[in-house]
RNA sequence: GGUUCGGUAGCUCAGUUGGAUAGAGCAACAGCCUUCUAAGCUGUGGGUCUUGGGUUCGAAUCCCAACCGAAUCACCA
């Protein structure tokens, strides 16, 4: 649309004085309002003449020199109405996504730029459960998307590997452990030692000092502990690997908060030497306050480094392996100051490319409970959320499509590509109050109703076919308004990607898949007509690859029956 | 108290960067399957866009203030 708007633009232009872009030139609100339009009242002051004037006279003065693609104008009150050619849109965006088929809305801006990207990060022996879902899926989303505009995105697994519970982990395990159970059970086994430990610490502090003990062996690499912090470490891959299967993620690097325990020093030692480091209260710290911000603390009091010192040997490290265009960390909102307060740091440090980092922040996922606490075990683990969605599932084929074949595999897709969904629905920003309700709702504006749309277009495909189409047979209103949501789709995903906000490619999916299933019920697609048909079937086909494509981005499977 | 984020229909949320009559879905009610997949389509009801000022031709959108809610603010990550 964008290059509509700079012809029309341009054609104003000749006949006023003003300039007027493209950004000026609106969507017409409604359909018997044309398709683009032009505000005039902002040339009523210049001109010394009312709005409704300017409009009257500009359309009758541009109505002779129209763009090849646009029908008629019409003035209307202050407003400049063009109305576009229907074939002519029907056969331009048509042609583009046949041409490019599954790349439709790909785009190569981002060539040779590398980004890595901070998602999904677990914490080791914690089981991956619901409050992961925002970080891991708009992460991959995002992956996804900017690896679909021509960057090169670098998934990177932060992993939560290292830290003051591998202490009490290990205590735990060597009082109540037991080796063939835990490894047996996995996490279940893990958390139900961290959990008794929490509980027995109450009456014997004494466990702590043990669990110091424990943390200290494993900095001095003892081998004992080491081993069996790395037995804990692949247990809990083991689940996470599961999940990330069946989500469809995968990552370029694992490098966790344990891979920099050697590299802080480093880190201190540059900031003692750029004079940022200073002691306060024990510690050490950076001072923020000019900055509006509380102090960044580098330093315990006991010598013990801090998370934002990891993080900052983490963003040194990243800029020396892949010397980013730009680095992503997709973590929870409440980090917000955290980040924002180590990024300054670096940016003190003198480098500027600390203007490159982003917080992608998200809402929480909240409970009617309240919040969600490993050591209360009161934790939904994602593989338990997805084999509810995926079982519910099952039951609607059952009840609907009984007789569809791989009924399993197809729910499978379609239970994992509700929940995706239900999380890239909204803006990231809100909070999400988790609900089994509204999670394993399939009607209306969610996954399985984008993926029915896509099915069903499958479907008809198959019973028809065509060779070669005219898209003038595609003017009527149905037809035109999925030609319109067709139309959206690049665009759509230029601005999830400027904005790191997939929901608006969901969002478009769901017009798509609205305008779609109006032209469904009210056209008939298999007639008589062979011409009509083919037309209506190419359309089919169009709405069929961009589908297929937007949920792709957003770590969707679109199956062809269901 | 400081900072950050949010406040739009009963509920969950969109609102194209300031434009025409504020839109979807869910829930409720009423219709549509001897037609290509009814996980669909159609209709009805539902609004002081938190409040009050300001900016201007024009504000849900920008500015200021207030109110309400969430998160965060020194040795956890």
């Amino acid at each position: 649309m964008i290059d509509y708007k700079i012809q029309i633009a341009d054609v104003i232009c000749k006949h006023i004085s003003e300039v007027v872009s493209p950004d000026d030139i609106i969507q017409a609100p409604s359909p018997d309002k044309g398709d683009l339009a032009f505000p005039c009242f902002r040339l009523a002051k210049t001109l010394k003449k009312s709005p409704a004037v300017i409009a009257a006279e500009l359309a009758e003065k541009i109505s002779l020199e129209l763009p090849e693609f646009v029908e008629k104008v019409e003035p209307l009150n202050a407003y400049l109405n063009f109305f576009l050619w229907r074939d002519h849109f029907a056969k331009k965006v048509t042609n583009e996504i046949f041409e490019k088929g599954k790349q439709y809305g790909s785009s190569n801006i981002g060539e040779g730029k590398l980004v890595p990207i901070d998602y999904s990060s677990p914490n080791i022996a914690k089981h991956f459960h619901v409050g992961h879902l925002g970080t891991t899926l708009i992460g991959h989303a995002l992956y996804n998307i900017f690896n679909f505009l021509g960057y090169k995105a670098i998934g990177i697994n932060y992993l939560g590997d290292w830290g003051t519970q591998f202490g009490k982990m290990i205590t735990a395990y060597k009082k109540w452990g037991n080796k063939e159970e835990i490894d047996r059970r996995g996490i279940d086994g893990l958390t139900e030692i961290y959990v008794r430990f929490h509980d027995e610490v109450e009456r014997d502090p004494g466990l702590n000092d043990e669990a110091r003990a424990w943390m200290l062996k494993m900095q001095n690499q003892d081998e004992e502990a080491l081993s069996l912090w790395k037995w804990f470490v692949n247990l809990s891959l083991k689940e996470y690997e599961r999940v990330y299967k069946r989500l469809g993620i995968t990552f370029e690097s694992y490098r966790g908060e344990s891979y920099y325990n050697d590299k802080m020093d480093a880190v201190v030692t540059e900031l003692a030497e750029k004079n940022l480091l200073i002691k306060s209260e024990g510690a050490m710290i950076v001072d923020l306050s000019e900055y509006n911000m509380p102090p960044c603390l580098i330093l315990r009091g006991d010598g013990g480094t801090l998370y934002p010192t990891r993080d900052i040997a983490a963003a040194l490290d990243r800029k020396k392996t892949y010397n980013f265009y730009k680095s992503l960390y997709v973590t929870a909102l409440d980090q917000n100051l955290h980040f924002a307060q180590w990024m300054k740091v670096v940016d003190l440090m003198g480098y500027d490319w600390a203007k490159d980092m982003v917080h992608i922040p998200y809402g929480l996922v909240v409970f009617e409970e309240g919040k969600l606490s490993t050591r209360k075990g009161n934790v939904i683990k994602m593989e338990d959320l997805l084999n509810e969605a995926v079982a519910k599932t099952f039951d609607i084929i059952n009840e609907k499509n009984p007789e569809l074949p791989d009924k399993n595999e197809v729910a499978e897709l379609v239970g994992v590509g509700a929940v995706i969904f239900n999380q890239m629905y909204n803006n990231r920003i809100k909070d999400v109050m988790f609900s089994w309700k509204r999670m394993l709702n399939f009607d209306g504006e969610t996954g399985p109703y984008v993926q029915y749309t896509h099915a069903r277009a499958c479907s008809v495909l198959e019973k028809g076919k065509y060779k070669t189409f005219s898209p003038s047979l595609l003017g009527d209103d149905y037809s035109y308004e999925v030609i319109k949501a067709l139309n959206d789709f690049p665009g759509r995903v230029i601005e999830a990607h400027e904005k790191y906000e997939p929901f608006i490619i969901s969002r478009c999916l769901v017009a798509i898949a609205q305008a779609y299933n109006k032209f469904y019920h009210n056209n008939i697609i298999l007639s008589d007509d062979l011409e009509l048909t083919s037309a209506r079937l190419a359309l089919t086909d169009c709405v069929r690859i961009v589908i297929e494509t937007g949920l792709a981005l957003l770590g969707i499977k679109a199956p062809s029956k269901m």
